[in-house]
DNA sequence: GATGAATGAGACTTCATTCAT
DNA sequence: TATGAATGAAGTCTCATTCAT
């Protein structure tokens, strides 16, 4: 590639509508994680995209409208991963660790986006807050969590004195919790982190 | 006015001022969990307490000393709580049985201080904050709690092939985020929650 | 009066909550009779009123909430002239011509108003702006104005040719289209203004 | 290309051109008449003719220069129809007349210029706005129709009693003021309009 | 002629805090 | 202790306009 050539390629990638929204989606999505949705400033936005924060309104309409775009893409997403997990072949048992395990992956690939559903649930799952797909998508994964653990009890995989309501939310909890604490950097990867859970999992905390 | 009455107006005073401060903080502490710090309003507080949002600062030095001294007595609290179970006679099991029912038991008694401290972390623990105090109760709680899974390992009641420092912050996590979604009117006491809680852990979800 | 009850019943004058509203009123009605509703800014307001913009917000919620104070205010009291005119005894003849006096009188009394009523109503009479309770006034003036044409025309009193729909309309148009030239310091008196326009109303225009 | 095909695209071009104008022209007036100036954004006239609002700028150097295109052609075809009636023959009375007729024809076929110039007074009459020619054309008008009732008092066909000055202002405000109400699809034609107003205005409203 | 991106000024509004009374 | 008024900084958003491509 020549010189020439790079430059007009950095120029056409600057230019491109479509990479330009989603360069300042990753943006808002970062910042939204870090200090929250809230506390972060149009024109924190703007400054690291290098402009001024009234321009961010030539690419949305609003700062409300970035959250949505960042957790409409990321409720869908995830919801199809769910899915195609609960959907496929495999016993109950087999069919939980998936979705644990393609939680903890999701912590690694949308860690953003994982933090903003955990911090910002009270704004996102308001019924008047303009973010019902948000609530009605985490319904529709209740669903298929509880079916799995339903299943489970039923075909005696599962120990059959706990509550799967209960188990449901201890599980989704400490999974998805697992966000404020990860660093990508750190000594454990989401993986090993996956498999210890797992672990304690199935066979509890103590020996015999 | 007799001195009789001066002094019984005095400690009416005394009491009164007391009793108001509580009050105050409570109402601060209930908008703060259910609205989060920085959406909750001085005014919002002040309409629940019927003054005007100028007259808290004759109480207070400020919105966030509100939250300081919120919050430096419910650390103050959980931390002894925690201190006297570690301290105790008891297996390594049944302390940290004990250690998990006290936080189910505390986020029935204190669930503001509780949904604060799940929903405020990075305001509360940001070394900046002002509240540093948090961070080292937290830190405290921690290594107590790590203690207690540690000598577990190696008197042999806990398996050895569990990371105790993600034990902790799988346990941790799930027993705290339990406030988020727990209903002091409906059908499950902490009490339930915890003794589901402590099932799983021991044995594990699967059969066998 | 000593100079010092001079200085508190300034200040009181100032303090008091009632009229400094009022105050504000009638600066916002004075400019945005001036320079129309939006081309004022809360800030020329708040300067007028010698205080920052953003304190303006601790007397009316907003600068629509403004607005609506005035010419609810405004509307009401427009009505209840009206009102009275024509639920009184007399002629309709002598009913219109106190209509049509009355009018005037309010463009001396209340310009800016009536100024606002002119040059906002597609502002204030839009279906979904808010501000029905002027379209609601408006219709139920109209229909005294034309209560009194028709009864004119059973009467005999007023010329059968003319329909009562366009004549309301024109004379309604007329006279309050008089607040965008009438100088309250200028020539005419607004009595003289009403007689004048009487004259031409009764008689016409034309010679014998 | 054959110097016949760049002959003929040149005059495309320039047909197309001006064409294209005077299109988004008729949009801009359209909107400035029914949301008025101010309110009508740049984008919003471009949304209406198909392009993005910094295209406009190829064509008008701003938006201020739109407006002055509209109502520069306006005011002058107005003046020069009112001068044709007031320099011919007939009689004061007939002169008025025909001045009355025009302008609620003019209403007919050019109701957002007159919506214009009755809305946006305050902006095209200030002094220093740019649009001395609006206040010119405006002061000439005046001056014709003033000279008609003038000679019409002299030749006593109108009331001596009524002041020349404020006639002309009810006229003018009756007349113009149609195009607030006037609906081109409704029950009642501009001719009919002017007709009724010309019996009121002729004999006035009362009997006998 | 048109696009897509950006500017920059300024709008309305929020809110913790202060202070004279 | 409480009120009523105000401050001042900051936040979201609007919009006419510019300009390289």
């Amino acid at each position: 590639m020549t010189s020439d050539q790079a430059v007009r390629s950095a120029r056409r990638g600057q230019r491109d509508g479509l990479s330009r929204r989603s360069e300042l989606l990753a943006i808002a999505a970062r910042l939204f994680a870090a200090r929250g949705y809230r506390q972060t400033t149009v024109r924190d936005i703007a400054d690291e995209a290098g402009i001024l924060s009234g321009s961010l309104y030539h690419h949305f309409s609003s700062k409300e409208a970035m959250l949505d775009e960042i957790m409409r893409a990321f409720m869908g997403d995830l919801l199809d991963r769910f899915r195609t997990i609960v959907d496929g072949d495999g016993t109950p048992s087999r069919k939980l660790d998936e979705l644990i395990r393609s939680s903890f992956e999701t912590i690694r690939t949308h860690r953003d986006e994982v933090a903003l559903y955990q911090n910002e649930s009270s704004l996102l799952l308001a019924p008047e807050s303009g973010f019902q797909f948000v609530a009605e998508s985490s319904r529709e994964i209740e669903r298929l969590w509880l079916q799995v653990l339903h299943s489970g009890q039923e075909s005696g995989d599962f120990r059959s004195e706990l509550d799967p309501g209960l188990m449901h939310r201890f599980i989704r909890d400490t999974v998805w919790q697992t966000v404020s604490w990860y660093r990508p950097r750190g000594r454990l990867k989401t993986s090993a982190i996956a498999e210890q859970y797992l672990t304690l999992l199935h066979g509890g905390l103590l020996n015999g």
